[in-house]
This record gives C-alpha cells, structure tokens and sequence, in this order.
DNA sequence: GTGATGACGCAGT
DNA sequence: GACTGCGCCATCA
C-alpha cells in the first residue's frame, strides 16, 4: 500500500458509521488506540479526497459540532449531508447528538460502501 | 534533521 | 462553571 494503514484504520472505522448515526474523533481515536482524536482528523483531512466514499461528515468532535465542514467543498455540505440522512443539523451541531453517537466496535460490520446519490 | 501544523481531548487554573 | 494551555502522533516544508 502506497498509503500508512493509518489511513485505512480511520476509513474503515468512519464506513461503519451507519446513516443518521454520527460518530466522534475521540471515539474512533480510541478505537484504533491511535492515542489522540488529532490524528483522526489528520487522517480524514487526507482522505477527503475520497469524500464520496467515506462518511467523513458522520464525524464530528465529541459536543456534535461539524468542526470538519470548513474542509469539505462547501462549508454547508457536511451539514447537508448529514441533514439527507436525517440527522437534524442545527447551528452546525448535531441535535440529539447523545442519542445519535455511534461507538465503533459497538455493532462492528464488514466494510460495506453504499453511496447514495 | 528540525520545526510547524492538523477536522481534538483532557487537565489544570 | 468557563477558559487556556499542553499533549497525542504523523506528515509536510
């Protein structure tokens, strides 16, 4: 792999996010045992040229907050995004957020891309 | 080879 | 209770 399996740890995580379910930079940090949140976001801002297939708005910092949107094309797509898959979106924060946190390793699947137009 | 940076999180004040 | 500063680890200049 040309790429650090760094960045596959963070995409394999970020695919398992199911829609309308968020996940946090911490939680996936943790996850991977990478030791800080940073480096999720590092990874993602990596691999965001790969937006259309990982979920990278699925992740946000451990309030709700689309601390990420600034680095998707448009600083509202994040929020659109997450909006579509309805997940209410509000003031560039994730409503309910407590109760739409997904924690990875929680219901673990295989990787599985489904794009939706 | 060194310093700075990065989509965060926690501890300390 | 709120704010500030430092640390995590890897890559780029």
């Amino acid at each position: 792999m040309t790429e650090t399996n760094y960045f596959e740890k963070v995409y394999y995580v970020t695919c398992q996010i199911p829609p309308g379910r968020v996940s946090t930079y911490g939680a996936i940090a943790d996850y991977l045992a990478l030791g800080s949140a940073r480096m999720v976001g590092w990874a993602l801002n990596n691999c965001n040229i790969n937006s259309f297939t990982i979920p990278a708005h699925r992740v946000v910092n451990r309030i709700g907050e689309l601390t990420g949107r600034n680095n998707f094309s448009t600083p509202t797509l994040m929020e659109e995004l997450l909006q579509n898959e309805g997940v209410e979106v509000v003031d560039s924060r994730v409503v309910h957020f407590e109760e739409l946190f997904w924690h990875p390793g929680d219901h673990i699947q295989p990787i599985e891309i489904d794009i939706k137009e």
